[in-house]
DNA sequence: ATAAAATATGAACGAAAGGTTCATAAAACA
DNA sequence: TGTTTTATGAACCTTTCGTTCATATTTTAT
């Protein structure tokens, strides 16, 4: 399972084709693998610092290990920096999500809801460079962020929750009554709300979601519990 | 309605308090009140672009319309200038929905709710400056910001929710299965992310919520709807 | 009306940040 | 052993930004 959505599979035949756009240089294709995840770690990390177009070539570079002078050998300029690390981004990230979203639909509701959120949480704790430069884009990303960045991965995230309802609907797990798309828009909205409440502190001291006293695994529950009979056919309990 | 809402009735008192501390000069104090407004707002706006810590002082100054030496002249430093912000919007924001909350709570739940998120968006909409400080303050401020601003604001908006719950759970509106601290946690963290996706565009491009087909409106009735029926005890309709 | 006090101004200063270059060194390869 | 490839970071230069201060303007007091 955590093989199937290693993300460095994908780098390779990526990076090849960031070089005939002339973004990267033949020596960063011929590069030690280390030396490269090293470099984009490095590069995400940094992204998400201040948001992916603030971006610091030097402490990128410290960061990294490596020399300013390397960089420049690798990517020609800060804006080739910046736009390698935008498509890298991007591609891998919508590639992880399209591999999550079949299995979920299959779940009943009570049980994909929790399975994704685990599964974007747990993302968010294993590629943390990666899911910081998305945070920082969502969060504190300048105009020309969200249209590059934000959106495509919105998009798939929202393809995601409405492939999710889509089946549940039509296993009659939802009220008929309810506007389907609207509601999976609802939904995915609380989902992320939720999920980066858990993995950005910040956040959640505006939520004020998690606490000492509740454990992620209630708000869990609880989350679970709300949704379920907000859009379940069936009554409540007593 | 607007006129008791209206934030500039508690501005003299707490500029007085502020001056006492040493974060504002006497100058200031006895300035005309149509260019003190044109500062804060500009000190507001300006916080809101890059978060309350980044603020340019070059840039306020501009912004309102005076120059660089008056603004020296009112606060003495960069420092002083950022405290007495900071001041001032948590005292007035905090002020303002403590004077919304027992109305709110007086309501039942399908119209407590959207009345919540009504009165949110307009504050969002008549005070756009002090909203903007406070958005960046919770989306893109520094780790000092979340202790210093979000912390306190945020604490205010979770026990509006909570007196609502509260007092709704005391009308028999609430499943009583339901843990209700951790419940008025879920409600507030579900309406700040739809309220401020509504005021943010940044954000409503992650969140996917709002669309040219799904107004504002429907969004709204559909939230309720999804809520209502998650809290409610009694069966759903068919 | 005139002096004195208070207030306003923005050019100039200096420090810091940050992108880029390039001469030089090291490593890999032929 | 020579040639190509790669690595390095000090130095350069532009921009940004907080701050100061001599000067001008306005207000208040006598």
């Amino acid at each position: 399972m955590r093989d199937e959505f290693n993300i460095s599979r994908f780098f390779p035949v990526l990076i090849l084709e960031l070089e005939k756009k002339g973004l990267v240089t033949r020596t960063f294709r011929r590069l030690d693998p280390d030396r490269q995840t090293a470099i984009m770690e490095a590069i995400f990390a940094e992204s998400g610092a201040k948001g992916p177009s603030e971006l610091n070539i030097k402490k990128v570079a410290e960061r990294a290990g490596i020399s300013v002078g390397s960089l420049y050998q690798y990517f020609g300029n800060r804006d080739n920096l910046l736009v390698f690390a935008r498509e890298l981004a991007v591609y891998l990230t919508a590639m992880t999500f399209q591999a999550y979203a079949p299995d979920l639909a299959a779940l009943p509701l009570e049980q994909s809801i929790p399975a994704y959120l685990a599964g974007g949480i747990e993302l968010g704790n294993t590629e943390t460079g990666l899911m910081g430069f998305f945070a920082a884009a969502a969060y504190h990303g300048s105009p020309s962020d969200r249209e590059s960045i934000v959106e495509p991965i919105a998009q798939s995230l929202l393809e995601v929750i409405k492939a999710m309802l889509k089946a549940a609907a039509d296993r009659g797990e939802i009220r008929t009554d309810l506007d389907l798309d609207l509601t999976a828009r609802l939904v995915n909205t609380f989902l992320i709300a939720v999920g980066d409440a858990s993995l950005l502190p910040n956040l959640n001291a505006y939520y004020q979601l998690y606490s000492p006293q509740n454990s992620s695994e209630k708000v869990l529950e609880t989350l679970v519990d709300l949704l379920f009979h907000g859009l379940s056919p069936r009554s409540n309990p007593s």
